[in-house]
DNA sequence: CATGAATGAGTCTTCATTCAT
DNA sequence: GATGAATGAAGACTCATTCAT
């Protein structure tokens, strides 16, 4: 029954072009920004005709959401697996997912310092349904962070006063400036010298303890 | 005879203009974004002919150099004000300057939501070159934080083996994400509300206390 | 099935709408001058979007360039069909072959005003490069001119003690006179009275004999 | 009675002032061009406002316009003086008198070569009527050597068959050639010698005599 | 009378998009 | 289905000219 699948080849390689488009137009947005880069350029990184662009995507504006929608999936996947907020349930259990998740932040994003390029300082700037796009990202993250949060507080490992939500919110901008951060030193041990920095911030803040 | 002010009143409309012109170019930049917006634009809003505009900035990328320019020491000259980070010795008197600072924060952004729209999610995209001095500028809120945090741990009031360096980038990553909320929700309340959230993560922490 | 040349029909268009282009420009630089011409009038004139023009050339002092080199060319064809410097013997032979050289500028120059009215009086003004470009043409021209009296100096029809060099400018000069003359009177036989007054003072000067 | 010249004092500097425009303009004009140039530079140059220039001349066309009048002017007197076409009676005398000319032509274009660019290459290419007037000027060149030649021929040192007309433009045409040299190898050795080139040409033509 | 601030017509050039081949 | 030639809307920028001060 191998002719059971409905995927010809035909349809096989169409999306995998389609596939190597959406990747094409990252690394150009990603190098020269979404305004500097032409569909020419795309097409001739490519290797093909600029209007065969158009038989894949209605128009520039339409590629650069489907570029942020596969690098969001990218980056949400790479979270996810194995992180399950309700797979904890101690504090010293949440330390070790936290480590986990910043691990793997710092392997996605230290991978490939065009990824927070792009979604963290080019793409808002694009234009305003973007930007509500991206505002949009932080929202979500910011709901993901807080059912973290309220799993520890309902199990008690975290502070049973905690403002789940702005707690959620400050942490996911710690995140956030770690990423900024490893644009300019991208070095893994500054990295991981920085997650450890804000883990610590996190769990005991700032202050002396008397 | 107020005659011995040296600046005439030509020159002095000038630079009136001049400020104009940046003001408004804020706007437009702010609402449609660097890119969708023309000096024609600029100089219609303002009722001026565009040509007008040369007179006073070289071209389109000088004025959002001056733009930005003016807003970085707005927000610096409106955070500095009775903020010296030598300015404090105990914890307390911290909580009270870090609150300040928060409202002062919140002052600023709050009032103009543009600036926060048009510093953290426009500039960045507008070109290579701008993406750098938004980095630049990150890393000189890094440095400040850090000033502040040194003189903490000198003075014992923080912790002793603070990561002063990391700990600065996380703090300034919080105020980002109380920024970045803060255009989806600039309810002046969500505003202390998130503040609050952030202080109390600074200072104690999100673990529970045994 | 003449499929055996390379060149594919569109590329033939191509180049066949290149060379349109470059005599529309002509055509427009000579009636109305290089810079009172517009892409868009070339481009209108030729019944094509004048973004089209952008595609076979890079700007409008690129297809400058294209024509002078053009004419150029031509020119320089049209004479040296035939005219070997040393094919020549005798003082004979020379008057014969500059008689024919002075038919052949008048058939070139008189059939077409807009040649001498361009690159005599219009392509020095168009900037800085191109007015050497054009002493350079002059140089070059004296120099041919110079090899053909060389010749004649060597086979000794004309005078031993003759600065060529010098001979040559002056001649080339009385060429270009005739050239700019024939500007106001396009007439063939004040042509050809304006060549033949020309060859004899060459040839005998303009003193009387004693 | 000083008082009764009727030009004040004021009256001579204006005319003092116009006299300085016409000649930094022609000094822009030749040095950068014609079209390159803006009504700005000469200002700027001279120190003046840009404003003021306008209350001088009409407008870029008509400064252009006194620029060749004047630089028509100071070449017509400099070969004027002492070389009236009747003041000579014989072939030495001629002889004399052109070489004095040579002499003065030399003088005039050699002493700034801007003058030569700017009349011979600037000038026909700033629009069609300024094209018109050089060719004017070419005509009138040519009717004034024709006297001379005419003086000559009457006199009997000039041959009796003398094509008048066509021999002042050739010769015209010599001088100019000698003069578009001059702006390559502007030597004074290197002018004399062509002078002397065209003057040999001039009364004996460059064939070998049996 | 000098000034230079203001103006906007005019030009080059780019590039996303269409469509005939 | 792929291609790239054609297109023209759009935009940055210049500069001659005017005119209020």
């Amino acid at each position: 029954m191998t002719t059971g699948t409905p995927v010809s080849r035909a349809e096989r390689k169409k999306q995998e072009l389609r596939r190597e488009i959406i990747e094409t137009a990252f690394d150009c947005f990603a190098e020269r920004g979404y305004h500097a880069t032409g569909i020419a350029d795309i097409a001739a990184r490519l290797g093909i005709g600029h209007g065969t662009f158009y038989r894949y995507f209605q128009n520039k504006r339409d590629i650069v959401d489907h570029v942020i929608t596969d690098l969001v999936r990218t980056v949400v996947a790479a979270l996810a697996a194995d992180n399950a907020p309700d797979a904890v349930s101690s504090l010293a259990e949440y330390r070790t997912q936290t480590a986990r998740i910043g691990d793997a932040l710092a392997g996605i994003f230290g991978g490939d310092p065009r990824l927070a390029r792009f979604l963290l300082l080019e793409a808002a700037g694009i234009d305003a349904e973007m930007r509500e796009r991206v505002l949009d990202f932080y929202d979500g993250a910011a709901q993901l962070t807080a059912a973290y949060l309220s799993h520890g507080v309902e199990l008690g490992y975290l502070r049973a006063d905690l403002d789940v939500e702005g707690s959620a919110r400050a942490i996911n901008g710690m995140i956030l400036a770690a990423v900024l951060a490893s644009l300019r030193d991208p070095a893994p041990e500054s990295q991981a010298r920085l997650s450890a920095a804000i883990r610590r911030v996190m769990y005991d803040g700032i202050a002396a303890r008397d």
